[in-house]
DNA sequence: CGTTTAGTTGACCGTGCTCAAGGGGCGTGG
DNA sequence: CCACGCCCCTTGAGCACGGTCAACTAAACG
């Protein structure tokens, strides 16, 4: 891991989405500024931050840039559990578990912030809001797991592709990563496929009909979505999963 | 819904469950075990519980039955995205969010244990291992569903089905119900299909060929593994994500 | 200027879906 | 007691969605 001390802290992602499920004092929001600036950290795209089977010994808050948790089998098939995007907290709470049980890898150059166990309790302790706030995370995060299971055991291809492009697309917004109708998207299409249990051929072709369909605009890693209810309708997108409170 | 005062309190699978994670001392045990029998229900089988949608109000923890939770698509397809087994504690922490995001039918007849959020959260304040096991079990419930969508998503149909197996029998191990290779199997083809995203057709097709090969028995609702290792390599199973201490 | 990585296209094929029909067990009602 | 309906399981036939293999382009990079 090619980790170096990083440059730029922009914490405001982390309390945008805090604030998505409780409010945050400014007190609080003061202290996880103060926790996250004790140890910034940067890795460039394309490197694993954990593996399966490591211990989960430390929380790590992404300040910018994209990450894919996923699992692999023995034969090298993959498949993306999750996408981690700026603002998010990578594993509160799994230190209670004694192995992690996926991996982690950089999509793009990350910068996030890495905290012990104990300042992280500390943090927890000190103010009740923001820890709920911090296990209302954890617990969107398994809904959103769930919400995967559905879309890769019973959406067919173009649905489960518009239906990923939407989550992701309203996941930017409380953070304050859309430009209008517009998002960065670094994602390759071998990612997408993982993500979506297809294969890069035939996700290829189903980016080129939703497309085709004027759904949307995906070239030099962005993304535009001209019209976001046809896109929610073509993927039977339902947002209640992401639980903001809105 | 049909719920009528039960009979039968047996809170031993909840007591394993927990015991899993994290050691569970006497006073704590009893302390659930006096939660537990405030409020003991029952459903038949074919009944939902909760709905997605719902307020999460209550705490349930199940003493004997199996369980579905599930989420439809408005055209009716539906995904089972786990089965809830016994001693299993189902939404705890969900009263965090404002809704659940999915549903939740009994496969069997369930008895089971009502708990309001009051006296949940002194039950969790009484005894920080029993707070901490019950944190585990929820964490480790999202593992489960990551492996899900691994599992659907990147398994073929015959592995996807051996893994489910292999899954189900080794939950079913630390709450005692085994019977040697042998265990209650109470899930119709169709509830698995639902659950691995196959169709019932094909689902009922992979049976038999696990059947041919030897490796299950599966008739009168019981499941036989007569080699379990066998199973475990159809499926690529792997049992770290079930976060058991062993 | 070669090499690598990401995207694209064509052709073929197979896993798994759909439609359809039938069998067996079980509970209910005539 | 038998008839009927219902649920669950099973089987056959045809087809389509999506996978695999292979080749080619274009941009990025050293």
């Amino acid at each position: 891991m090619t980790a170096t001390r990083g440059t730029g802290t922009q914490t405001d992602p982390v309390i945008r989405r805090l604030s998505a499920f409780r409010p945050i004092r400014e007190a609080a929001a003061a202290a996880i500024e103060r926790t996250l600036r004790e140890r910034v950290l940067r890795v460039d795209a394309g490197h694993d931050l954990i593996l399966e089977g490591d211990r989960p010994d430390r929380i790590r808050v992404v300040l910018s840039g994209w990450l894919a948790r996923y699992k692999t089998l023995e034969d090298g098939r993959r498949q993306i559990v999750n996408f981690v995007l700026p603002g998010d907290t990578c594993n509160p709470f799994a230190y209670l578990l004694s192995r992690l049980d996926h991996s982690m890898s950089s999509l793009t150059t990350v910068i996030y912030s890495e905290i012990e166990r104990e300042s992280f309790e500390a943090l927890l302790a000190s103010d009740s809001m923001l820890a709920e706030a911090l296990w209302c995370e954890a617990l969107a995060d398994a809904a959103i797991q769930r919400e995967w299971a559905v879309n890769i055991g019973r959406r067919m291809a173009l649905e489960r592709v518009a239906h990923l492009l939407c989550e992701i697309f309203e996941r930017l917004r409380p953070v304050g990563l859309l430009n209008g109708d517009s998002c960065a998207f670094p994602i390759t299409q071998m990612d997408l496929a993982d993500a979506t249990g297809l294969s890069v051929v035939h996700l290829n072709r189903t980016l080129q009909e939703l497309r085709a369909a004027g759904l949307i605009v995906l070239r030099e890693r962005t993304l535009t979505i001209s019209d976001l209810d046809a896109l929610k309708n073509a993927g039977l997108f339902n947002p209640i999963y992401l639980h903001y409170a809105a």
